[in-house]
DNA sequence: CCTGATAATGTAGTTTTATTACAAAAATTA
DNA sequence: TAATTTTTGTAATAAAACTACATTATCAGG
């Protein structure tokens, strides 16, 4: 494993060490941080060794050299600190938790970012391209992701709505015909009327597109499944942000649409945000 | 500001870069990851610039020379966050526009994550806390946001609602009495309607509280104001991430109560959790 | 408890890298 | 256009890191 933490690495060589490089370990433990400011002759002194022994303990870590191993060992710091204290305290105050949440949402949108698979995201694309008339389906917190996919789509020119009331969605789902698209956005993937609902669209010949968590029910009983995986939340106190990923992913499939469409397309969008202009005050006021 | 990402900041002060400066940034930006391993000869080349050069751009983001910027640089990249400086372009595939839509939501998260105001946030944390009743105003894009304040919100054993509804949020703002509290999500602030209802709210005696960007009207009227900096979109193809940085600052207030709240209210939020189990498949089925 | 071999560590010199002082060039202003 | 300021590069200096080699410590076998 590429990316373990440094530290962590020295720590558990510790006893594979000998003398002058164990001083060098415990010298930089001590302050890891310093460390990564500070130059071979300074660290040499504070662990009471000549420099070259620190240049050799460096390079036993598999760096080039000193430079090299303060960069990596910045790294795993910056990262350490990151994922390590993520969880937020009941003694915590708006400066420590502010952060703490902002910086779980952003590693989990990384983490989306790096997991997601391209091709189904393509192969969305192209259904959405196809479609008719796209229908967003959500309830509870993925209702707020498909009413603002809604507001995202209805600007590409075709019949969209969204629904977060199962009996509507059970009657749509029901009258669908092929060319009809069910966008089924659900963090679990496990709400039995959704996926009850969406078994009757694809029965109907409608073609399903799931947003959800890899390997749940409802994945496996759509016809396209875009898998998100957001780790699941243990803390108490911290927010869903799979929801957020949900958001961020149609974008992107928005985007993908924009982009097939090609250029002429952009004009559309350009008329639709200058009607509203009349309802704002202007900059200059 | 300790933990702002030295990429951001570089990107933000683009603008007041001198010729070489801005050679040495665009070098550096092209692939950071190579940055922090070259030596600052191998840096002035790449950029076409001197030594001396790369050394004074180092020390204008207050680092202490070029080792100490490589440093810096590294645990930014480290952080998660990771630098985009292309917009969409119009031949891009899945591939390419993928990863910038998340890299440029996470770019505008880490950029609130440092500018927010945590006495403000601690103020408005206050006033929800102080709430008989609480009110989530928001059109267009900010109406979904509105609609999962309400889904977090009603949690809290409070009188909670969200509207997007222009007449109904006029009613409800004109007969409003002290104790309710209007919480108006706008990211432009300048919605002539919004406007309106807010300083309707804040006459009869209301809090009005605005989630809006700094310095618009909405922002000046009402009275405690949350101002989320989000750069402008130049590109016709990128999403609006402000409504992103929105949910997440919903989720820090979130928090915040539930903090103030204290322990003994985590039961209540558990309650509220198991009361869904029953309309989910079991996981091992 | 020597003795020779091996490993560990340090010294001193070399090389690489970074910084500084200053001068030349470019840009800006009056 | 001349004076002034800002920007940039050159060359010298300083600092830092590395290498080769010498010294010292460690340890096994006699």
């Amino acid at each position: 494993m590429q990316h373990q933490n440094l530290l962590t690495i020295i720590s558990n060589e510790l006893d594979g060490l000998n003398k002058s490089e164990r001083k060098v370990a415990d010298a930089i433990m001590l302050d890891p941080e310093a460390a990564t400011h500070s130059s071979i002759a300074n660290l040499a002194i504070k662990a009471s060794v000549s420099e070259p022994s620190v240049n050799r303990f460096c390079k036993r870590f598999n760096t080039a050299g000193f430079p090299d191993f303060k960069i990596k060992l910045a790294k795993s710091l910056a990262s350490g600190v990151r994922f390590v204290n993520q969880n937020v305290d009941s003694d915590d105050t708006v400066e420590h938790f502010t952060p703490k949440i902002f910086d779980s949402t952003i590693n989990d949108l990384s983490l989306v970012r790096d997991t997601i698979d391209h091709e189904v995201v393509n192969d969305v694309v192209d259904k959405l391209i196809d479609a008719k008339r796209i229908y967003f389906f959500g309830l509870g917190t993925s209702g707020s992701v498909a009413r603002d996919a809604e507001n995202k789509f209805f600007r590409f020119d075709l019949p969209v709505s969204f629904h977060d009331d199962v009996l509507m969605m059970r009657m749509l789902a029901s009258t669908g015909r092929s060319g009809d698209v069910f966008f089924v956005i659900s963090h679990t993937g496990r709400t039995k009327e959704v996926i009850e609902i969406s078994e009757i669209a694809v029965d109907k010949g409608s073609t399903v597109i799931a947003l959800t968590s890899p390997g749940s029910p409802l994945s496996s009983i759509s016809s396209i499944s875009l898998e998100v995986n957001v780790p699941e939340n243990t803390d108490e106190y911290m927010a869903m942000t799979s929801r957020i990923a949900h958001l961020v992913i149609l974008d992107v499939l928005a985007t993908g649409f924009t982009l097939r469409r090609g250029p002429d397309f952009l004009s559309h969008l350009a008329k639709i945000k200058s009607s509203l202009k009349p309802t704002r005050l202007s900059k200059d006021k």
